[in-house]
This record gives structure tokens, sequence and C-alpha cells, in this order.
RNA sequence: GGCGGUGUAGCUCAGCUGGUUAGAGCAGUGGAAUCAUAAUCCAUGUGUCGGGGGUUCGAAUCCCUCCACCGCUACCA
């Protein structure tokens, strides 16, 4: 039978779980129930990763344990896993006993092996991101990362030989095209390898980090993240634990990753599987991210959305239904009210909801509520058959290429399909007509037939209303332990009655359901650490320049603003500014001033500014930005 | 700076190894129908396929170049 193995990564127990956490994990879940559906064997990997410092400091701070901290963290997740409808076989936590055997015996194994050496490690350490940096990394003598205070730490470390498989990691890549997934990551690890790839550091000393893994050769040291969380898929499979279920699943078919730990998963890991002796994952698949946009979220109406609260205002399946319609698997995606309401209105409400619905009623109006016995391959239904055929091609193909917005679509052109069919069959007229009842019943049967096939391609997106389909035209059991040999067309027997139910997607006023306010401008949630820095990339998008006022005036009808006209060096341009009531328009002219000269323009009270005056304040106090010298208008701010 | 990617209708995007009048969904406009959650169906686009050059009988699709944006990376800050 063919297995089918996917993992999400175990996500770090130091924060609660956000929409990055929430796609990776229904992308895989979805995708576990199609290949489920296709009748292949599937293990569906979650967990969580609970040592390291971070964990250490988090629990402190709660005045609680390590460990009740991470189980605490743990119940969040799967808290949110259930709800979500989340139907993973296994919940993989590091701290569990299965894991540390494993990691413990495969480092025991690689050190036998003579792949792990011992070094002095001396270097600028950051607590908060746990790492070393070097001299040159440093930032104003801060973390590059964080902006976080350094400390001069020299210790010994124990590292693996890691440089030594870059040759053959490189030939790996280039003779699989398959495993790094999509081709851009592919790029990118493979541009990542040209060039000199060092060895990885695989411990911290005990006296610094506690919580984690002792190394079995040393134990002054536990095991550093990467060689202890990557390890839970091998885990999970059965490794050095369960041959029969080890050599069943490993190795995994599909690790589905953020971008954000490309090179861990990429690099690193199977690195660490060649010094095993293990076999690599067939794929490593890499999404992007969701950028949620807090002014499309609601936010002009004072109340913004969390992409979660849609949960509760539309139900999970349509949450599940927009996140793996909306986003290309790869690529990053917007995520806003707007398109999620247009989806839910467009094609969950109006295309398929309604679909459901007026074929029900069609169902109990025209032929008493009993669905026909009507041959399936009637010519009259070749429209439907062969659309219902097309969909299933295309999600066979679609299917292994993780495209899951081609599945979508897929659907809907079904969907689509029985819409036009019935306007095309007109069942209102042929009812009114006696001598066309067979025709009539054959429509109506083709319309349930279709439902059933609507319901099962839906049933690994949207558990839930699928499985309200599956009951409205009548069939019993789950659809979710439905199979390959249901997909057949005309798996409908007839002779059962329809169940009317309520509508599958009620139209939602979102106005009263949004209560979270929300400040956050555009945000980016991957798996990534949050940061409230800026990158250089960031910053080197204003364009600050030395300017000098020419005139200015008090702008009528406002107490705070003056008008400005400013010598840019190149151009001349004219600013709003609130500082009037710190400021005489007269003392102004011929300052030096900093503007921000790419700000967007605007207008303020009727007058166009065309960039953004800097001024400090504090407690009513204000001043103006000036350079030291008499820098000529236009000069650059860097 | 190096490597890679993207740029196709108002919006979101399909268009694989070059080949009939460049497509889908949404939005817009006009119409039909009434079973249905005022839900559906039909019709409707003069799109410089980012600009320029080239290869070819023929290019959105291949090559070169330029521009814009994004990612990784280096360096500067």
């Amino acid at each position: 039978m063919n297995t089918f193995f996917i993992t999400t990564p175990i996500y770090y127990a130091n924060g609660e779980p956000h929409l990055g956490h929430a796609y990776t994990t229904t992308v895989a879940d979805v995708l576990a129930r199609y290949h489920r559906l296709m009748g292949h064997d599937v293990l569906f990997l979650t967990g969580m990763d609970e040592h390291g410092q971070k964990v250490e400091l988090a629990a402190r701070e709660r005045n609680t344990s390590p460990q009740d901290f991470v189980d605490q963290m743990a119940l969040a997740f799967r808290a949110l896993w259930e709800r979500l409808g989340i139907s993973h076989d296994d919940f993989i936590r590091t701290t569990e006993g299965r894991h540390q055997h494993v990691v413990t015996e495969a480092l025991q194994r690689v050190y036998d092996a003579g792949e792990i050496y011992s070094s002095d490690y001396e270097g600028w350490y950051s607590v908060y991101e746990e790492q070393f940096f070097t001299e040159k990394d440093l930032v104003d003598g801060k973390d590059p990362i964080g902006g976080r205070e350094v400390v001069q730490l020299s210790e010994k470390n124990y590292f693996f030989k890691m440089s030594a498989y870059q040759e053959w990691l490189i030939d790996h890549i280039v003779a699989h095209p398959e495993f790094i997934q999509p081709v851009t990551r592919r790029n990118e690890i493979l541009g990542f390898l040209r060039q000199p790839l060092g060895d990885l550091c695989i411990s911290r000393p005990k006296a610094r980090v506690a919580w984690g893994i002792p190394l079995p050769f040393d134990q002054d040291y536990v095991t550093y993240v990467w060689f202890d969380a990557l390890l839970n898929y091998v885990t999970a499979a059965g490794y050095l634990s369960n041959e029969k279920a080890y050599s069943r699943w490993w190795p995994a078919s599909c690790h589905l990753i953020g971008k954000d730990i490309l090179t861990t998963h990429c690099v690193y890991w199977p690195t660490m599987l060649k010094a095993m002796g293990l076999p690599l994952p067939e794929t490593i698949m890499a999404h992007g991210y969701w950028l949620v946009d807090a002014e499309k979220m609601g936010k002009s109406r004072g109340n913004a959305v969390e992409p979660l609260d849609l949960v509760e205002s539309h139900g999970v399946d349509a949450f599940r239904y927009y996140l793996v319609r909306e986003m290309t698997v790869g690529q990053d995606s917007t995520f806003t009210v707007e398109s999620f309401q247009a989806r839910y209105n467009g094609e969950l409400a109006n295309d398929l909801g309604n679909l459901v619905n007026r074929s029900i009623v069609m169902a109990e109006r025209y032929v008493g509520g009993r669905l026909p016995v009507v041959d399936p391959l009637h010519p009259d239904l070749d429209p439907l058959r062969l659309r219902a055929e097309e969909t299933a091609s295309t999600i066979a193909q679609a299917l292994p290429a993780y495209d899951t917005v081609a599945i979508v679509e897929a659907i809907l052109s079904l969907v689509r399909e029985a819409n036009r069919f019935i306007e095309a069959k007109e069942p209102w007229a042929l009812a009114k007509d006696e001598t066309r009842r067979s025709d009539l019943e054959t429509v109506i049967y083709g319309l349930g037939e279709t439902l059933r096939q609507l319901a099962l391609w839906l049933a690994p997106i949207m558990p839930e209303k699928s499985h309200a389909i599956w009951n409205q035209i009548g069939c019993e059991g789950d659809v979710a332990n439905a199979r390959k040999d249901a997909l057949v067309w005309g798996g409908l027997p007839g002779g059962q009655s329809v169940r009317k139910m309520d509508p599958l997607f009620p139209k939602v006023d979102l106005e009263e359901s949004a209560t979270e306010e929300s400040t956050e401008q555009t945000e980016e949630q991957g798996m990534a650490e949050e940061s409230t820095t800026i990158s250089f990339d960031e910053f080197q998008k204003l364009d600050l320049r030395v300017a000098i006022v020419k005139t200015a005036e008090k702008v009528e009808g406002a107490d705070r603003l003056l008008k400005l006209q400013i010598d840019l060096g190149s151009e001349e341009r004219q600013l709003v500014a609130g500082v009037a009531q710190h400021y005489e328009a007269e003392s102004l002219v011929g300052r030096r001033i900093v503007v921000v000269a790419n700000l967007e323009p605007a207008t303020i009270r009727g007058v166009e500014s065309q960039g953004m005056l800097l001024a400090a304040s504090a407690d009513g106090q204000l001043g103006l930005l000036a350079p030291d010298s008499d820098l000529p208008a236009g000069a650059r701010v860097s």
C-alpha cells in the first residue's frame, strides 16, 4: 500500500500559537486527509519543541517549572488543533522519553563514528537569542537580530562535522529536484551551499542551560536545538524503537515547513541523517508567510479582526477553506477580511451553499424527498459526470504538486457546472409536466450524485460541512471514512430520503462579531520570532533629507499647523507641520530641518503636504531635528 | 555587489518543454430565469503579455539588455 508520511515542524513552546502555526498545520491536515481519501496509508505528525533557554526563562518568569510550562503550552496547541479539526496521528513532544532515547542514542552513534568533536568557542553571546555572534556581527555592541545585550563568553562546546557533507549534499539536491520545493527555495539553498559550510555547534553547557537532553558522552552538556528538535521526525517514525513502523514510514514523504526554517531542514537535517546512515526525506516543502493587513482587517471601523477570530464568526471549515484556497503553497499571501468575505460569500455561500440548498429543496418539493433510482450513465447527466471526472483527474495531478489552489478550483468548477445544469434543465418546468417525470427524476438524481461527489472532494478541506452535505443526501456513515472507490461516478444508489438542514454557509455580519482592537500595521506571521525591531533594509526605505525652510505661514483655521515651503536642493516642496504651538512661523524661515522626503503626500486641512518634518517631543516640549553643521539642502540622512 | 525569482485585463492570478482570434475567478455593464441563503445563469474586455533589441516561418513562452519589486547572500551603514 502507498504510504504518505507528512510532518509539520514541532512548534517552539515559548509562545502562543498563531496564524502561521495554524496555516502549516491546516495544510498538512488537508494533504493528509486527501491521501487517506486516495486510499494511502497516512502518518500525520505534529508536535512541540520544548527544550532550550527561552523555555527555561519563560517558565521562570511565570514562577513555574519548565515541564509545567511546556505542559501548558502543549495544551494550548492541542486545543487549537482540536478547534481546527486537525487529524494528526501523533503529537510528539521533545520532552518525552521516546524522543530523549533517540536523541541520546543518535548522538552516541555519531560521536562513536568520529563525527563530533569538541572545541573552544569564543564570542559574544546573546542570552535571548541563545546564540553566539562574532565581533563584526554586532550592531552597536548589541546582537544583530533583536538588538539585545550580549556578553563575551568563551566555552568548550561540541561540534558536528557538517562541513564534511557539503559536496555530498549539493549532489543530492542537484540529483533530486523534488527534494526542496518550491524551486526558488531550492535555488536559495544551492546558493547558500556555494559558500563553505561550517560545522554545527550541537551543545550548550549545563551550567548555562540546564533544560535539555544531556549529551551521552559528556554529562556537563545538553543538546542544542537542532540535534534535538529535528530528530523528532525519526523518533515518531519508530526509529530505534519499532523497526516495523520505522521501515514502513521512514523516509518521510514530506516535511512541510515555513520558509523561515529552510536552512535547518535543507542543510542541517540532511547532513545529520547522512551521518546517522539514514535515508533523506523525499520532499521538504517550504510555504510562505501570511501578511496580515491590519488596515484591511476592519480597522477603518475601529474594530480590527484577528484572523483566528474568523473561526468563531464564520466557522472552522470556512477558515480552513480560506487558508488553502487563498494561498498558493510556497508563495506569500495577504490575509484580509475583504478577501475572506469575498471567498465566503461568493464561493461558499452563493455557489456551494446555495447549490446544496436549492438541490435539496427541489428534491423535497418535486419528487417527495426521495432520491430517484436512475441510471447514473444516462446521457442527460453527461455534463455533470464529465465534469466530475475532470475534477477527479485535476485533483489527482494537483495533490502531489501540493497545489491546494488548483484542488479548490477543480471542485468549484464542479459546483458551477451543477448550477449551470439546473438552469439548463429547469426542474421547476419539468415538475409542471407529468409526461416529463422521468426527465425530472434524472435531473434530481444527477444533482444528488453531484452533491455526493462534492462532499467527498470537500471532506479533506471542510470536514464538518462536507459531512452535512453527506447527511442531507441521505448517505450513511462518516464521509471522512470514504475511500477511493466511493469516488466513482454513480455511487449514489438512489431511494434514500433527503434531510434538509439549515443553510451551510449563512451570511455573516462581521461588524457585530468583530471586537478586538488592534494597533498593528502589516505584520508578518511566520514561525520566526516576532521582533519589534526593523531591519536595515526597512530603515533604508526612508528617504530622510536636510531641507531649508524658505517660507512659513499659519494654516487658516488650524491652530497647530504651519505651511512650509522648503528647499530640498533639487526641488522645492510644500509641507504641513504640526508645530505652530511651539514655533512662530517667522522663526523657522532659513532654518535647516530634517524631513521624510518620500512620504506619500497627504492633504491636511485642505493643504497638501509633500513630506514630513521631523521633531522630537516629550512632556509637551518639542524640538526640531537639525544637522549639526550647515549642510546643503537635500543632503541625505543615514 | 553576487545568486535567484517576479512583473499577463480594474483586482487576485493560470498560461509546461515556442504554434489556431492570450485565459479563469472577482469587480463593472446589459439581459434571462425564479427551485434557492436577493442565491443562479447568459452575454460583454481596443489587455503595448514591464521597456528595448535579437533568434524563428511564428514568442507571453527561447536569448541579450534595461527598469521596478521581492527573496537569499556579501559588504556598508
